[in-house]
Parts: C-alpha cells; sequence; structure tokens
DNA sequence: CTGTTAGCGCTTTCAC
DNA sequence: GTGAAAGCGCTAACAG
C-alpha cells in the first residue's frame, strides 16, 4: 500500500511540467503537442497513474455525485426509482450516493446536511419531512434539487408529481363502470400528501357517479409504521381486511392505497376463502414488478416509477449543468393496468 | 449561490488560526481553552458555516464513503443486502455510492475503476466478471473488499458466501421426506457459481436419497439473461414450466434456483389450472419479503439478505479501520422456511 | 494551549 | 505550446 502516483511524478518522468500533464489527462481541449501528449500518456500507463478525483474536485468544486433520498430502497416502488435515477446518473458521469431516510426525520435531516457537506450539488427527494427549513436553506446555499410526491413551495427546484387523485377517481370510475357500488379503501395512514389526494380522488368518484360512501368500508390505519418494520404495508393490508369483514355490509370491490397493501389483502381474503375476483374484486395501486407475479395477477394504477426516475436525474443534471436554469413542475398522469384481480 | 465560508473566515473573525478553528470543529480532542472553542463556535454559526469535506478528504485521504457493486436493485434479494450495508455504513459515519451493474463485466469494470479514482477504500461487490485481475489489482492499490457470491481467491479480501450446494441438498431431501420422488429443477442459465452449486446440491439429494434424475425434469434456461431485460427471471419461470409440462412424465414437485422464477412456475402452473400445491409442489429459494405474499405463500429457503448486508458492512469497515486486519471467509448456512406451497 | 506553515492532488490563470 | 505558481479547504507536524 505505497504512494501513489501523481501528475507530479508523471511531469517529472515526462520532463513536463504538472500543468500540462493535467491538461492531457484531465482530457481538456487544451492544446498540447501531439508528441508530449503521447509521452505524457505513455509514462502514465508505465506509473500505473489513477486519478485523484479529490484533487479535482477541491479545485473545480464539482462533486459529480448526486445524493439521493428516499425511506426505503426495499420499497420496490423506490427500488425501481432509483434505478432509473442511477441509469441517466451513470450514464452521464455521475455517482449516486443513496440514503435510506426510513421515514425517519431526524435521519433524513442527517443525510441532507452530510450530503451537503461532502459537496453534492445535486439531491433527488423523496422528503419525509414536514419540515423544509433546513431543504431550503440548502437549496439557497447553491444546492440543485428534484422533489417527489410531496410539494415543496416557497422555493425553486423542480418536482415531479404523480396525479394521485385523479389515479383515486379512475379507480372508482373503472369499478363503478363494472358495476361495483360497494368499494371499500383500504390505507395505511394518510399522513403523506400522496394517500390523502388518493383518498379525495376515492371521495370524488364516489361523488361523481353518485355512490354514497359507507364509512364501514374505509379502512385506514391509525398506527403509524415503526421506523424498523419489514413489510408493513403487506401486514397493514391483512388486519385492516380483517377489520372490514367483520363489518355488517360486505364491499364487492377493494381499492387499496398501494400493492404490497393489495397484497396483504388478497393475502387475508384468500385465507378467510374469499375468492378474488369471483367474490370480491382488488385494485391496487402503483404497479410495481411483482404485481403481475401474484395470483390473481393484481390490476391496479400505473405510476411510471422507472420513468420518474430517469426524468428526475435527466431534469436534475440539466440544471446543475447549466442546460436548463428554469425549474419545473411535472404532473404524471395514472393509468390502469388491467391483469386479473377486478371482476 | 456565494462564496461558502470557510475556517480561514472564522479564524478571521475569531482572532485565532486556522489550525484552532480546525481542531474545534473538526472535533478533534486536541486541547484547545474553553473560551475559544465557544468563540469559534459561535463565529462559525454566525457564518454559518458549513465544512467542505473535500478539504478534509484531500489531506487524511479518506473519503468516509464505500462503494457497492450488485447486478441490480431492482432484485428485491440485492435491495435488502443494500439497506443492511447502508444502515450500518450509515450508522459508523459512512456514506454508499450505489452501482448497479446490470451484470455487465464492462460496466462493472467501469464503476471499479470511476470508484477508485474518487478514493473509495472499501468496496462490497457481487462481481459478475470472471476476470478478476482488475478487483486483484485495486486490492494491490489498497482496496479493501468485501465478495458476495463468487469465490474470489489469490487476493486477500474477505468473503461472505451462502452455501447453495447444501441448499440444494436440504431441498431434495425436505422434499423427499414428504414423499416426492420426481422432483423437477427449474433455473435460468448456471452462469454464476451459486447456481452451478444449488444444481450439485440438487444431484447430491438425489444420490443421497437414491432417486434417479430425469433429464426431462431439469429445465435450465440456455438464453441468458439481456442487459435491459426487466423481471427476467419471472418470465423464464414461465416458459421453463411450459417446456416441461410438455414432457411425458410430470414432476409432483418443482425445486426453482429464485423465489421470482418461483413466482413464474406457480403463475404458470395456475395458468395451466394445476393446483399448487395439491397436484404439484413448488419450493422457491431466497426467502424475498414477496415469498410470504404471494397465494399459496412460498415454501423456500432463506438467503439472509439483510443480516448478509450487514455483516459484510462491519466487516469491511472493521478492516477499513484496522479493527481487524484479517481476512474472513463466512461461510452462511441454508434454512427452509415452511409455508403453503409444498405439500 | 495557540499559531505558522507545509502540503494533500489537482486545475487554471498568466506569462513566456 | 509550455511552464511557474497560486490556490481549492482542510489537517497536522512543529515550534513556541
Amino acid at each position: 500500500m505505497k504512494k501513489h502516483t501523481t501528475i507530479y511524478d508523471i511531469a517529472k518522468k515526462a520532463n513536463t511540467s504538472t500543468a500540462t500533464v493535467s491538461r492531457v489527462l484531465s482530457n481538456s481541449n487544451y492544446p498540447v503537442s501531439h508528441e508530449l501528449r503521447q509521452k505524457i500518456v505513455k509514462v502514465a500507463k508505465e506509473l500505473n497513474y489513477v486519478p485523484n478525483m479529490l484533487g479535482r474536485q477541491l479545485k473545480t468544486n464539482n462533486s459529480m455525485t448526486i445524493g439521493v433520498i428516499i425511506p426505503s430502497i426495499t420499497n420496490p416502488f423506490y427500488s425501481s426509482l432509483v434505478l432509473g435515477i442511477e441509469d441517466i446518473a451513470q450514464s452521464r458521469g455521475y455517482h449516486l450516493l443513496l440514503c435510506n431516510s426510513h421515514r425517519s426525520p431526524e435521519l433524513e435531516k442527517k443525510y441532507l446536511k452530510t450530503l451537503f457537506e461532502k459537496q453534492v450539488k445535486g439531491l433527488i427527494v423523496s422528503s419525509i419531512s414536514q419540515n423544509h427549513k433546513l431543504l431550503k436553506e440548502l437549496v439557497e446555499k447553491g444546492l440543485s434539487m428534484v422533489a417527489f410526491d410531496q410539494t415543496i413551495d416557497g422555493f425553486n427546484s423542480s418536482q415531479i408529481h404523480f396525479d394521485f387523485r385523479r389515479a383515486g377517481l379512475m379507480a372508482i370510475e373503472y369499478l363503478w363502470k363494472k358495476g361495483h357500488k360497494k368499494i371499500a379503501f383500504i390505507s395505511s395512514p394518510l399522513s403523506r400528501p400522496s394517500r390523502k389526494d388518493t383518498y379525495k380522488g376515492y371521495l370524488d368518484g364516489h361523488k361523481q357517479f353518485n355512490i354514497s360512501v359507507n364509512k364501514d368500508l374505509v379502512q385506514i390505519a391509525s398506527r403509524e409504521e415503526e421506523v424498523s418494520e419489514r413489510n408493513y404495508e403487506f401486514h397493514n393490508g391483512i388486519e385492516m381486511t380483517r377489520k372490514l369483514l367483520k363489518k355488517d355490509e360486505l364491499p364487492t370491490a377493494i381499492f387499496c392505497c398501494n400493492d404490497m397493501t393489495a397484497f396483504g389483502v388478497m393475502n387475508e381474503l384468500a385465507a378467510q376463502e374469499i375468492k378474488v375476483p369471483e367474490q370480491i374484486s382488488v385494485m391496487g395501486f402503483d404497479n410495481i414488478e411483482f404485481a403481475e407475479m401474484v395470483t390473481p395477477p393484481l390490476t391496479t394504477i400505473q405510476q411510471p416509477d422507472y420513468e420518474m426516475g430517469r426524468m428526475a436525474c435527466n431534469l436534475l443534471l440539466d440544471q446543475l449543468n447549466g442546460e436548463s436554469t428554469e425549474h419545473v413542475d411535472i404532473m404524471l398522469q395514472p393509468r390502469i393496468i388491467e391483469r386479473k384481480s377486478v371482476q
């Protein structure tokens, strides 16, 4: 584990200056004679030179690294999102610092700080915190960011939204057209704006199609997710279904706040020997990869996770590179994916 | 987006030197008088100081960042692994650079190089490349690494293995004890040592329990996964099941190389109206989160993904911090998770 | 305790 | 085309 060779070593051996070596080895388009150039490249190879990017980064104040903060990579929605982000980042020469906030505002805050200290200039974040003071501060200090899921107003930053409210409405419309009038809603707590909007859409749909809302059919968890809990959504789906099935009036269809919850619902229905979709239809939300893998394959609403990731990253990098200074606000539209869980 | 304040600014305003400021602000245990210390902290706050870690990193030659290279974060096995890694990294003050190799040796190589240039001193890798020349070079140059899945010999690095061969054997033993004698094996290509070992275990089991191996029951994909293909394992499971069901002799149980493949198998069986487990039992491998969410819940072999991630990261960081210089080789043992897909 | 100073490895004026 | 030299922001001898 000896000393690494630096451009200084190369300059010495090639009888030239560090300036010229730098010009050649950093692919600058600064003119350097062909012979010298070749010599430098040759010597660099001989000495087994590996550039130390920290030097460059310190000098140029550009770390070519972006940060990503999400609740948990274990959630397939986020893993697809991150894959999309990383694919673009990689193709444009950036690396990606991954941070799982575990839905903890404290952790999120810590990450925000340390990423910024590491000179991350671009951030893609699905913020859990209600308090955007720090985020705002950082943006003022020069951080570029693209936000997901949550409307963060009051400062300049691009945002990618998904029309949850419309999605909720579309779900009800779809179910209503299939003849359903007793449609349950099963959800984890409405602690995120996205969930609230989905629920609003559910209500919108009832109004629009003149279906009365039966409170017994709305089962929203009151208990918040524990930070370290695994498979929370799934288990909550089970729990809420049990509650639902104890009520006097049973639904003919269940609309779930996400696919994992829907899996829990289907699981409990199967346990109680209720056939999906023959006796009760189930509709999910997200269209994660597994939605097509369960039996019956889940009818759901697509959130274009991978594409959202790519889009977010391109947006961010354009912004970072000054290729586009204006901040965009994108509202992606839902699409229903018909499979077999709704009849 | 003005100039950031540096320790120099603080030193000036607090009438002291950068050395002292650094001592205070970097939590060094170097003695500094209480008054001066307080003053520095106060001024730092006033000036809204944010340390620039690049300076420190360049100086100390320690980036407090580790790299992770995996095939794809979209695979739930890897996302749990990465979560485990990140949880430990975070708790020990490190950040994590995530790289998806997409099973491309070229991409893997590129990541290896760029990570090293970024002064990443620790790496956790599930290598796809057969050629470990570069990896070896980097380790010689001072990179610490922990490898997964693949035996990389010839140089010092910790490795975490899983006993795939024994797992294969255990699966057959389990199935045999349930009375199965016609056990199919469905797998993606045996391009990774882990898969080969699983298959060896399958054969071991047949030998041990005196079951003759019927080649018709062994369906291993010949077509390699395309780099950008999504849900490959799932679709391969479907495809191989179709092939299998065309044969004269049908199995009473199917052992799959991983859970995703098992989902494909179950899906196709359902499509052909074959009941699981009444008519054919299905056994998976990995115990990803979704294994308990499908219907029927999948009986499978546990690979302790999250724990492996934590372990790998702790190992790596101990090594980096010189807390343990010896390189460990760990072989984790399989455990059968009984659910409902085997009868 | 405190300050001076010399870099870490690289880029980038600026002068030649 | 080329090189000298001044830093980027920070830490760590070393001297006092």
